[in-house]
DNA sequence: CGTGTGATTGACGCCTGTCAACGTCTGTGG
DNA sequence: CCACAGACGTTGACAGGCGTCAATCACACG
C-alpha cells in the first residue's frame, strides 16, 4: 500500500447515480472528505482479512475488489466484488461482528477509508442515508439468497453460463463483447463454486459451441440468449 | 387465515431479549400494539408468496414459518426459519423489491402484520430500532454468504450434520435430546440443498453410527462431537 | 378399508472433483 | 539476449458422490 496524494473528492464517486453518499448533504459531504483517507493499492493487495475486528468502512473510488472466504483447505468462496462507488466491510461494522471476507485487489485499485465512528455518526444523523445503506444490504442479502438456490439446485454449467452472464451485466463489455472485468481460471471456479479444471473444460465447451470466444483471459460475449438459456434462466 | 381474537401484546414479545422491538419507546410499542393485526394461522397456510409486492412486515408471536426459494421446476430451497419475535417480509419492504421467498407456516403460528408505512415511519423516527434493523440484516447477510461457502465447498454429508446441528442451537432440544422442531425429509433435504432418498440415506448412516437416533420425525442428537467432527466444523 | 402422503431401500449412471502430466506465457537475472 | 523459474492454463484418466427412477412400506385419515 501506498500513500495517495491525488485524493479523489467524495462527489465525483456521489455523482455516480446509484451511489449511496449521494443522500449526504454538502456539509456531511464536505466532512468526509476531509476526514477520509484514501490509497493505492497493487493486484494483489489485500484490503481487509477474514477474521479481523474492522475499524472502519471501505470505498473503492476506482479498480476492483474481490470479497471471498475462505472455506475447506483454504479454497476461496468469491462472494462479490465491489467497483468505483461500491462500499466494502460495511457488513461487519454495522453488525459489530469480525469480517466474514477477505477483501483483495484484483485490478489495481484506488481505496478510501471512512472510520467507524465516522460512518456510524452519519448513519444516525441522516435518516436518508441511513435508509439508503439498508436498502444497499438488502439488496445484497436477496442476492445471496438467489445464490444460494442457485448453487444448491444448478449444475456447474448452468452456473458457470450464469456468472458470465453476471459478470457482463456487472462491468459491461467493449465493443468486441469483451468482458471488462479479467478473472483467472481459477477465481471464475471460485466464484461458480467448481473446480478449476471443471471451469476450464466448460469454457471449452461454451467456445466449441460459439457462445463465447476466449483469448486468455478475455472472454467475448457471442451469443447472449444461447448463454441464458444454457445458465437455465427465463 | 382466521381472526385471532387473542391478540398478543407488542410488549410480550419485547421481553425477548434479542427483539428487534425492544428499541422502541413505550408510546411508540403502544401505537404499534393498537395498529398491528395478528392472525391464526394453521400448519401448511402461506404467509406471503415469492414475487409478490409485500405490504408490510410481519412478527411472528408464536409457531415456526419456513421461508422458501423456488427453484428449478418446483424444488424448493429453504432459506431460514422464523419463530417467536422474529420478523419476515423486512428484506423486501425495505429494499421495495418483490419478495424474494414464500413464507408457510410449519408449526401452527400467531402472526403479527405490521404494514409498510408504519414499519417506515418506526425507523426513520427511531435511529437506534433502524440500527438494530441493520444489524439484524447484516447479521443475516453474514449467515447467507457462510452458508454459500458451506454449499460450494462441503459434501452432503458435511452439510447435513451442520444443519442438525444449526436446528439445536436455534430450536433447542427436550430432555432426551430430541429436537424440538419437527421437520419432514423432504424439508430437511430441502435446507441441505439435497435429494429427499439422499437426507434419507445419511441420517440412517448417522443413526448406524449412533450419532443420533431417529423415532419418526423426531430426530435426537446423541453425540454433538461427532456431529461436529462429521460437519467438518472446528 | 381404500387413498394419499411421507419414508425407505435398491439399482444405476452421470456429473464433477481429484490427480497427474504437459503446454504456455511472463518476468527476472545472469 | 537467452535460460529458467513459477504461475497459469489445458487435457486425459479415473473413481465415487449423489441425483434419479422405481418399487415397497408405514401410517393417518375420511
Amino acid at each position: 500500500m501506498k500513500n495517495f496524494d491525488d485524493v479523489p473528492f467524495c462527489s465525483e464517486c456521489v455523482s455516480n447515480i446509484s451511489n449511496i453518499f449521494k443522500q449526504l448533504n454538502q456539509q456531511q459531504i464536505e466532512d468526509l472528505n476531509y476526514i477520509k483517507s484514501c490509497n493505492f493499492h497493487k493486484r494483489g493487495e489485500i484490503i481487509y482479512h477474514e477474521g479481523n475486528r474492522p475499524t472502519g468502512v471501505y470505498c473503492v473510488s476506482k479498480g476492483i475488489i474481490k470479497l471471498y472466504k475462505t472455506g475447506i483447505e483454504g479454497k476461496e468462496q468469491i462472494i462479490r466484488f465491489a467497483k468505483k462507488g461500491d462500499i466494502i466491510g460495511y457488513r461487519s461494522v454495522l453488525s459489530t461482528e469480525l469480517a466474514c471476507t477477505t477483501a483483495k485487489v484484483i485490478e489495481d485499485a484506488v481505496v478510501c477509508f471512512i472510520p467507524s465512528e465516522t460512518w456510524m455518526e452519519m448513519l444516525q444523523n441522516n435518516s436518508n442515508f441511513s435508509m439508503d445503506v439498508m436498502r444497499f444490504a438488502c439488496n445484497e442479502l436477496g442476492k445471496s439468497n438467489s445464490f444460494i438456490t442457485d448453487i444448491a439446485q444448478k449444475n456447474v454449467r448452468e452456473r458457470l453460463a450464469e456468472i458470465l452472464l453476471y459478470l457482463k451485466d456487472d462491468f459491461g463489455i467493449d465493443a468486441d463483447g469483451v468482458l471488462q472485468i479479467s478473472l483467472t481460471r481459477e477465481e471464475l471456479a471460485n466464484i461458480t463454486g467448481t473446480a478449476t479444471e471443471s471451469a476450464i473444460r466448460l469454457l471449452s465447451e461454451f467456445k466449441d459451441d460459439k457462445m463465447i470466444a476466449l483469448n486468455g483471459r478475455k472472454i467475448a460475449i457471442l451469443d447472449e440468449n444461447r448463454l441464458k438459456k444454457t445458465a437455465n434462466l427465463y
